[in-house]
RNA sequence: GGGCUCGUGGUCUAGUGGCUAUGACGUCGCCCUUACACGGCGAAGACCGCCGGUUCGAAUCCGGCCGGGCCCA
């Protein structure tokens, strides 16, 4: 190491990490297609490009990152893909609220350019995010949702499964926005509290409570509890509708509460989801009467073309007048909103496309997928065993994936592309051929664009090489699937669910699953609270480095994990420890050549080298078993204690000198930080690079992982002596008011192991030191007896307690030297082999001595006269 | 209302049947020992949410309750 240069006197990870980021070659993290290494293909989530990479995302990323670099040190061929899941609502949104126009105000095809044109601007500046926080990703499998390339194979995709049976058209409720005109989903819908009222007016003679009069034409039936004695006579009757006069039936369902309003309630096709529980339950007629635009249809009669809220005041009204009214009440309710309008929804009935859910099969699949954490798989499977509806797979939007599918104008057969002409809009071309059924010429082009789901969850179809025509990928199944426990019922479900349609396998072998990322405060973070904290923020505080250590140690994986300044802050200060270790180590290294050849001898050396393997065994098993949190706290507890506080200060009185115990400490530091830095790789990229490029050796990401290499139970125990005896001269020094390199007299250890120690401790404790076998002369007295609970309580169970006790009351004699049995309760009891030792304590016999007692060794101590 | 999950010093966290319960941050005392005061050595501080059960033994297993979180209705 001749030509090496000195480490400085600080670490900048301002100027490191911009440096080293620059340095770095995207090849290097290629997944190599005809490699003879094992694959490792991961099916990266596709975060939605909203331009922001949020701290959830990161917290998901890094989690990915580390066991992505471990990967590759062990030999594996990664693919570390990178998804953009564009399509959606928000970015529809956000092109309004910029451009200050509705969708409808320009033509779909320039509103969808429009969308395009934001997403790729996101996506470019979470890119520089991605890079900046050291992600190992590969950028040659990078792929868009919403490019031809990608949404072809979406389309080819629903076409295969629509052939295969698994997708069908029906009409179903779905909740729609009547100002947007759109269906949305559930997770599109925000609630709200309100006050409202609550009406109670009369049906024949019974009395039933409703908060939406206005959907009174859209009665289909009063539904009672079946225990109800109120109502037991009503039992197959039919009830007349006041002001419009139809007849319902009365159906009696558990779900009804006798105690809110009359216990009588009105079913509307459709008020709220339960009404869409009762109407399919109960299989009730279909009556609508809002339209698309929110106005009562034909079927209110004098009502029709009323906005609901007109229409609700003129019922009102009208009830009062007729007498049907009899008393109105407050009530506070929970209404849902269009998130981004918040105009109140309405359940309304579609045509929509399904998507048909095989439960069994989809749970047989999620069983053979290894889950980490493994209670993970409940939520699956307990999402599964409760679906009760399809999946419904269109949308009435712009900005989203086409639905490849015609009709015919003429005789309304179903026309479906061939998988060659895609991708299409169906809205712009025309089928090639005439209508193979009655060979027209016209067709109607489906207007409906598929869920966003519809798109990402065939990302480990694309990503394992699916090339829209084989049966299978070639490189499928992944390996792993890496993602949030809040997605489990959408992405991960419905990835099966496709996976099976599609190859009749499961999409991977194993799934991470991450937990939530809390604020500070331990909410989720949200605008409101004010409680947000973004990448970015910590990037530039503390760097990519600490933050990534913050997401391995903040919680185990798989925990929600709430984001903590005092975690990067230490995480931070780790790397300021390790780097003067590595200073000071260096300095040590190259101050003169040393003998790299040496053989380990020295107590304190074959110590940390024992230490260091058992280090690498341990951290090996958690990061095979995703444990990051375990495996760099593992990794931190070995630097900062054992390397830094413990050996270095053990050895530093040989690495000062030049007589050949020097060589030892010198080997032994040299493959310590080798070693350390192999192991921080995954976990803080830019920092083990750095340092580790002062040793020459090229890139610690292209090293091996580390492997145990040591294992000698005597070297540790010996180690541990004496640490712990410097540990506990160092405490005898400071509680005498002492500094700790104050001289001493002597020392003198006893202990039952033969100690050939070289100068260490000596030099460490600025005393002389003195190692001998067996016991002290001087005056004993039992301290204490103690008791090993794990050989009495499997040996004698439930006479533990009184074998103890009878222990106790042992003379001085028989506890030094214990009799073969021993009284209990006036029975002879054979004394479990290692069920107990008793503890001594040593004072001083007549000379003035300080005697330290552990229970592997007693030291006197004879200080300076 | 249902499912899952968590409740451990002031704060956050590890521990999932067996000595005196882990670590970090904070607090207090001592120390500028030639890598580091962003450091070192020490100290104080926890009836492990509550109640019952199983067990020789429970923070840990079981049941109930209370409270937080996530997902869903």
């Amino acid at each position: 190491m001749a030509e090496h240069k000195e480490l400085p006197k600080n670490y900048s990870f301002e100027t490191v990490e911009a440096r080293i980021r620059n340095a770095w070659k995207d090849n290097s993290h290629y997944f190599i297609k005809n490699s003879d290494k094992p694959r490792f293909i991961i099916d990266t989530p596709p975060p939605y490009p909203t331009g922001e990479f949020h701290i959830g995302n990161a917290l998901n990323w890094c989690y990915i990152d580390f066991f992505a670099r471990y990967k590759r040190m062990k030999g594996f061929n990664v693919m570390f893909p990178q998804g953009w899941d564009c399509h959606g609502l928000p970015t529809e949104v956000k092109v309004e609220e910029l451009n200050d126009i509705t969708k409808n105000d320009v033509p779909r095809e320039k509103f969808r350019e429009m969308c395009k044109e934001l997403t790729l601007k996101n996506i470019n500046k979470m890119r520089e995010t991605l890079r900046k926080m050291a992600f190992s990703t590969d950028w040659s499998n990078e792929y868009i949702t919403m490019l031809p390339e990608y949404y072809s194979k979406t389309q080819i995709s629903f076409t295969r499964m629509l052939k295969a049976g698994y997708i069908y058209r029906s009409e179903h409720p779905v909740n729609y926005c009547t100002r947007c005109e759109t269906a949305i989903a559930f997770a599109e819908v925000s609630y709200s509290g309100r006050d409202t009222k609550l009406n109670y007016f009369l049906f024949d003679k019974v009395e039933i409570a409703t908060t939406r009069p206005e959907l009174l034409v859209a009665c289909v039936a009063v539904a009672v509890h079946p225990e109800d004695e109120r109502y037991t006579h009503l039992q197959g009757s039919t009830l007349t509708v006041p002001l419009f006069g139809h007849k319902v039936p009365v159906v009696y369902d558990d779900a009804v509460d006798p105690s809110f309003g009359s216990g009588a309630v009105m079913i509307c096709t459709f008020g709220d989801k339960t009404d869409v529980f009762w109407w399919k339950k109960h299989n009730l007629e279909l009556r609508k009467a809002i339209d698309r635009s929110g106005r009562m249809t034909d079927i209110a009669g004098k009502y029709s073309g009323l906005r609901t809220e007109e229409c609700r005041q003129a019922v009102i009204n009208d009830l009062k007048e007729q007498g049907y009214l009899k008393k109105v009440e407050s009530l506070s309710q929970r209404v849902g909103l269009c998130w981004r309008c918040k105009t109140p929804i309405e359940i309304m009935s579609e045509h929509q496309w399904f998507v048909k859910i095989e439960r069994d099969q989809i749970l047989d699949a999620a069983r053979k997928v290894k889950w980490f954490p493994e209670h993970m798989f409940l939520r699956m499977e307990n999402w599964v065993s409760q679906m009760e509806w399809d999946w419904c797979i269109s949308r009435q939007r712009i900005f989203a994936t086409p639905i490849p599918i015609w009709t015919c104008a003429n005789c309304h057969a179903m026309i479906i592309p061939e998988e060659d002409e895609l991708p299409i809009d169906p809205t712009i071309s025309q089928p090639k051929i005439p209508c193979p059924e009655c060979d027209s010429n016209e067709f109607i082009g489906e207007k409906d664009v598929l869920d966003t789901w519809m798109d990402s969850s065939i990302s480990v179809l694309y990503v394992t090489g699916w090339d829209g025509k084989a049966e299978k990928p070639t490189y499928f199944p992944a390996q792993i699937r890496p993602q949030g426990h809040d997605i489990i019922r959408t992405w991960a479900f419905y990835t099966i669910l496709r996976s099976l349609a599609l190859t009749n396998e499961a999409p991977w072998e194993e799934i991470l699953i991450n937990g939530m990322v809390l604020g500070e405060d331990g909410f989720k973070m949200s605008k409101s609270r004010g409680n947000i904290i973004v990448p970015e923020e910590i990037l530039s505080k503390y760097g990519a480095d600490a933050l990534r250590q913050w997401a391995a140690t903040g919680a185990s994986t798989g925990s929600d994990i709430m984001f903590s300044w005092n975690d990067v802050i230490s995480a931070h200060r780790f790397q300021t420890k390790m780097w003067n270790i590595t200073r000071f180590s260096l300095l040590q290294l190259e101050r003169k050549p040393y003998d790299k050849n040496v053989k380990i001898t020295a107590p304190g050396d074959r110590w940390l080298l024992s230490k260091l393997s058992e280090t690498i065994k341990l951290v090996t098993q958690f990061m095979d078993e995703y444990r990051f949190d375990d495996a760099l706290r593992t990794i931190r507890e070995f630097a900062w204690t054992n390397l830094a506080d413990n050996y270095i200060e053990l050895v530093k009185g040989r690495l000062y000198t030049d007589g050949n115990g020097r060589d030892g400490a010198c080997k032994v530091l040299e493959t310590t930080i080798d070693t350390i830095f192999r192991l921080l790789a995954p976990f803080t990229p830019y920092f083990a690079e750095e340092c580790y490029s002062y040793l020459n050796r090229g890139s610690v990401h292209d090293q091996d992982w580390p492997q145990e290499f040591y294992n000698l139970p005597d070297s540790a125990r010996e180690g541990d002596i004496l640490v712990s005896l410097v540990a506990s001269i160092r405490k005898f020094k400071n509680e005498h008011g002492m500094a700790l390199n104050a001289p001493l007299g002597s020392v003198t250890i006893y202990s039952d192991m033969e100690i050939s120690e070289s100068d260490d401790a000596a030099l460490a404790l600025n005393t002389k030191v003195l190692w001998k076998r067996g016991q002290p002369e001087l005056e004993r007295k039992i301290k204490d007896v103690i008791f090993n609970k794990s050989v009495i309580g499997p040996a004698l169970r439930n006479r533990a307690q009184s074998f103890m006790q009878a222990v106790r009351e042992l003379s001085v004699e028989q506890l030094i030297n214990p009799p073969e049995k021993i009284d209990l309760d006036g029975e002879k009891i054979t004394i479990p082999e290692g069920s107990f030792s008793p503890e001594f304590m040593f004072t001083s016999l007549g000379e003035e001595v300080d005697v330290i007692t552990l229970p592997d060794f007693i030291a006197i101590v004879r200080r300076c006269s």
